[in-house]
DNA sequence: TAATCTAACAACGA
DNA sequence: CTCGTTGTTAGATT
């Protein structure tokens, strides 16, 4: 995104959904025809696009999304929320599967913006490292499944990158992350890598599509435990079952994820 | 205390207990000492000794608390937090039942105290009317008793004056707020007004005593329901009960003040 | 299946 | 008898 878009200009923008919106729909309009796209860049579910001059559009992909760059070849899809047209007559679609948000924020009030200044360690950026991880545990008295989850802590896990995250750390979910040991919170931190680089080197999930509208190869059958109830545990073949934790659902390994009593 | 302190210059302030300041104990007393107190006022549980120039002294009275103006008929009593001498030696003594604060914050700094800016409507105040109360209500999920206590709505009701509030109001404390009828409303209303002005006027409750130590004389024969447990209700005669709502104990006629299975 | 905000509530500490 | 913090949960949202 940001090598097809950097240096094009706004021409038009449609916004089809107005609850997307943390502004009015002339607001947004008027703000970004004109505006020049300097960057897009990410952090865990956000997408920051930098405008010129000084304003950012901020777009989070809810519960699934499909950002889209509209070719001949590339139809757009039904039941679009936004779309941007640039000067070159090239064009971006947006849909949201379920919710998800487009922001308007003027660069000098984006660390006002409360969603995206209040995310957590980007798990790909240099400054994820034990350290910083271990540091964020410290005197929290939550679940490990509710700690991965909170984008406060860590920027873009998702509930089904937390299924094999837990499942390769061999933690259950309702483990408090107080009694985890220092080879357990090893071993977390090393599964969130692990399962989220894997997902991006196959260019994310089978479900999704990128950009170019490419699907991902990260399919069911790279999943160790995520939504294979009743299948066999790859480690130790007891049957995987489904809980409830707290609004969520886990899939886990009933033996290799056990959760002590006392924690 | 503001006819009795106003004018008076500080000359020397004892800190007991330094959990009960938001400021190092030697700040407290390097920027009080020298300062002269211009008002005292107060808003629900809260004190504001205005000094000057451009400080406030804030004090929380918290679950009980005696700020007494000694003098040779007033000992001093025991496991005293804070204290104050004047200039023409008089003295305050600030003693905590149980918790208390004393926070020392500049002139310009007072709608940053989170703590008194949040404060909701003072109930003896020109702007405690029928219609600003009733506008406190709307849209809220919460019960009447636990929106009484709320300090954010109504400043200065406590669990014991809430007893005789709802059950002058005839409302059971677990009642929706959003259910009560117009009538309810201002049967509420009223009941706030006239258990803390009937207390006003007798000087407070019988187990506290004033800036110059004399009890008050709203007593328990004054309570209608209140820690009557077993006692027959003044209006229809059934024993009143206790019950638990949410974290405080509640004393109501189980006749009178009854909770409709749907509200 | 999936994400987030808000309000209310419970547990805890000071 | 109080209050703040933290975490949990239910409800709502397109």
């Amino acid at each position: 995104m940001n090598k097809t878009l950097k240096g094009k200009r706004i021409s038009k923008a449609e916004v089809l959904q107005p609850k997307i919106l943390n502004v009015p729909v002339a607001k947004l309009v008027k703000t970004v025809v004109g505006r020049t796209v300097e960057s897009v860049t990410s952090k865990g579910k956000w997408l920051f696009v930098k405008l010129q001059p000084r304003y950012f559009l901020l777009i989070n992909l809810g519960m699934g999304a499909e950002l889209l760059y509209l070719t001949p070849k590339l139809k757009e899809p039904e039941k679009v929320q936004f779309r941007l047209t640039f000067s070159d007559k090239s064009r971006v679609a947006v849909r949201f599967w379920w919710f998800g948000y487009v922001h308007l924020v003027a660069e000098k009030d984006l660390s006002a913006h409360k969603m995206t200044s209040a995310l957590g360690l980007e798990p790909t950026g240099a400054d994820f490292t034990i350290g910083s991880f271990s540091k964020l545990l410290r005197g929290r008295k939550t679940t490990v499944k509710a700690f991965v989850l909170d984008q406060k802590n860590v920027a873009g896990i998702g509930n089904v990158y937390a299924q094999d995250i837990l499942f390769r750390a061999r933690l259950h979910p309702n483990r408090k992350v107080q009694t985890l040991s220092e080879t357990e919170v090893k071993a977390l931190f090393n599964a969130i890598k692990t399962v989220l680089n894997d997902s991006i080197g196959l260019g994310g999930l089978a479900y999704e599509v990128d950009f170019y509208g490419r699907k991902g190869k990260f399919d069911e059958s790279k999943f160790l435990v995520g939504y294979k109830t009743g299948k066999a545990c790859p480690e130790c073949g007891t049957r995987i079952e489904k809980i409830k934790t707290g609004s969520t659902a886990s899939y886990i390994c009933p033996k290799c994820q056990v959760w002590a009593s006392e924690s």
